[in-house]
DNA sequence: TTTAGTGTACTAGTTCAATAGTACAATATG
DNA sequence: CATATTGTACTATTGAACTAGTACACTAAA
């Protein structure tokens, strides 16, 4: 509890996932799970940057992205946080948000022949599977 | 019901999905909502690049990667069908498949915090919405 | 066997995403 | 102000995805 070490960023040249994408990835797992938590200092650009051996652009346009979601808020010369909250968007900005990631997702499961009954118990799996690490917190 | 139609493919040269993506996009619509059924035959891959005005190459990459997927099948000289069993895939297989559909789709909707219920009700709308088009036939 | 139909192979061109190299601009802090 | 630390802008390169052009190979049917 007497420093935060922050998280342990990684990078997988192989998994054909873009670097930027995996920073992200792994700073949205951070918050999901507890941590990170508001207010946080992530890593500045560059020192992530020589951390994953990857141009300091690369890292930039990871927070860049975050920041466009509202995920984090960067101040030059002082660093780049975790939003006060990590989203703050109206009811309808929600729901269309929410729409535009079920759609092609369930497009995707119907042509391969899943069930309704499928999909919702494989939601309800990996919600849980992400949430017990939050208990232990 | 004397002649079957087929489907009326088209492509939206604006919208950034790759042709080939769309094709498979439309077939798999087309079975998923019954206009497309066991047996039936695809356009040939020359009858709809002269119609979709594009090269036969692209139709033939959408047949094959629908090939690849189990979706149709194709024979030389004859054409391209719909398979006999859209998907024939062990229990297994297809634990895994949708395991891997959901996965990204689930940390993504967790780091925009939606809740479970908000992501089950989505995923149940967008289900009946398209179930809702079967009921007409 | 001929012929018209089917899918396929190979090559090339274009576009765009991703990353890096390098220099710049803003801010905190002494 | 000075200077170290922060994020940013601009350009170039690389590699992959996508599509097209063209020629080939297989098959059904007359």
């Amino acid at each position: 509890m007497a420093d935060k070490p922050g998280i342990a960023f990684s990078l997988d040249p192989k998994s054909g996932v873009p670097y930027y994408k995996q920073i992200i990835l792994q700073v949205e797992f951070a918050i999901a799970d507890g941590r990170f938590a508001t207010g946080d200092q992530l890593p500045t650009v560059r020192s992530l940057a020589v951390d994953l051996k990857i141009n300091p652009n690369t890292v930039a346009r990871a927070y860049n992205e975050m920041e466009i979601r509202g995920i984090v808020t960067t101040q030059q010369g002082s660093g780049t946080y975790i939003s006060d909250k990590p989203l703050r968007l109206t009811e309808v900005e929600r729901e269309g948000m929410l729409e535009a990631l079920v759609r092609p997702f369930i497009s995707r499961a119907l042509s391969y022949g899943f069930s309704l009954d499928e999909v919702t118990k494989a939601v309800r799996d990996a919600f849980e599977g992400s949430e017990r690490k939050e208990e232990e917190t």
